[in-house]
DNA sequence: GACTCGTGGGT
DNA sequence: TACCCAAGAGT
């Protein structure tokens, strides 16, 4: 099928020059550090809730060094409500190892960037492809949907991310370095604002005739019910984030006390507060009060 | 592999 | 309203 697959990418990446969205870490002054930052941010976060906070963060630090001297409350504030806190604390000190162990200058080879704190497989790939326009398999949950409706024929990708689907993406990636950069940008685009989850806007998308799973009729997602659902209401991660946000709106330490209805069970918000300590994104002073941490982590 | 980890908008 | 889901990584 490489015929097809050839056809595939020519018409996503054709598509792809003419819509595609102007965002800040697409500039052709681009940085390949922002680029990092702007992968890191966007991990389980939409690019709406991103592009401000990525604007201020970099015009704030602008390079690894800039980071690496930041206190964590500075970070974490800066962060602001994007989610995850954790992946700011491993932004920061992916940043020192930057410094530290490449000059300061984001490296450009896999090995080295897999090492670095918060970036998985996915990132690598990324930072690679839209930093330093190299080939590499860029498999984000969009092209996961978009391959799995177009070449496989089904409604949505399995739950978990499989070797046929890593086989298949590294199949269809084009071997050219500019090529497959523009390919894997391209396949995360269509995927993101056409080829949808919920409710894929066919009538505007660009390889319909070739897609499998349309001409298939559209069948069912055959995991239905089968996908676990994220609980939130009561769960530990909300407590936390009731946690942070006080902490971030906070100018300085926190007693117990006004951290206590956060959650309903005392005992609760006593776990979460200790599970915060240990992960470094708050800090307990002699007083016992809380706060988050001054220096960096 | 199964779990955990935030937040907010769309349907 | 309740649920779904978003450029994943680390354990």
């Amino acid at each position: 099928m490489p015929t097809d697959h050839a056809r595939l990418v020519d018409r996503v990446t054709t598509w792809y020059d003419d819509v595609a969205r102007d965002l800040p870490w697409r500039s052709p002054d681009r940085t390949p550090w922002g680029v990092l930052v702007s992968e890191v941010m966007l991990q389980q976060t939409p690019v709406v809730r991103v592009e401000p906070v990525w604007r201020t963060w970099m015009s704030r630090w602008p390079t690894p060094t800039d980071l690496a001297a930041a206190s964590t409350a500075d970070v974490l504030r800066a962060w602001d409500r994007l989610g995850y806190p954790r992946r700011a604390l491993r932004l920061a000190e992916c940043a020192r190892t930057i410094v530290d162990r490449h000059g300061g200058e984001v490296p450009d080879d896999e090995a080295a960037l897999r090492a670095l704190p918060g970036v998985g497989e996915y990132t690598a790939a990324a930072v690679r492809a839209f930093a330093f326009g190299r080939r590499a398999v860029v498999v984000d949950t969009n092209v996961r949907r978009l391959l799995a409706r177009t070449v496989a024929g089904a409604a949505l990708p399995a739950p978990s991310y499989t070797v046929a689907e890593r086989t298949l993406a590294e199949t269809v990636a084009p071997p050219e370095d500019v090529t497959a950069a523009r390919w894997a940008a391209a396949s995360m685009e269509l995927g993101a604002v056409v080829c949808t989850a919920r409710a894929p806007r066919c009538g505007a998308c660009p390889v319909r005739d070739l897609c499998t799973w349309r001409a298939a009729g559209h069948p069912p997602d055959a995991h239905a019910g089968r996908r676990r659902v994220q609980a939130w209401h009561g769960t530990d991660r909300q407590v936390r984030g009731r946690v942070m946000a006080v902490l971030r709106g906070a100018t300085g330490p926190v007693h117990r006390d006004l951290l206590a209805d956060v959650g309903k069970d005392p005992a609760q918000v006593e776990r979460c507060l200790a599970g915060l300590v240990e992960d470094g994104l708050v800090e307990q002073g002699a007083d016992g009060r809380y706060a988050l941490p001054l220096a960096p982590a």
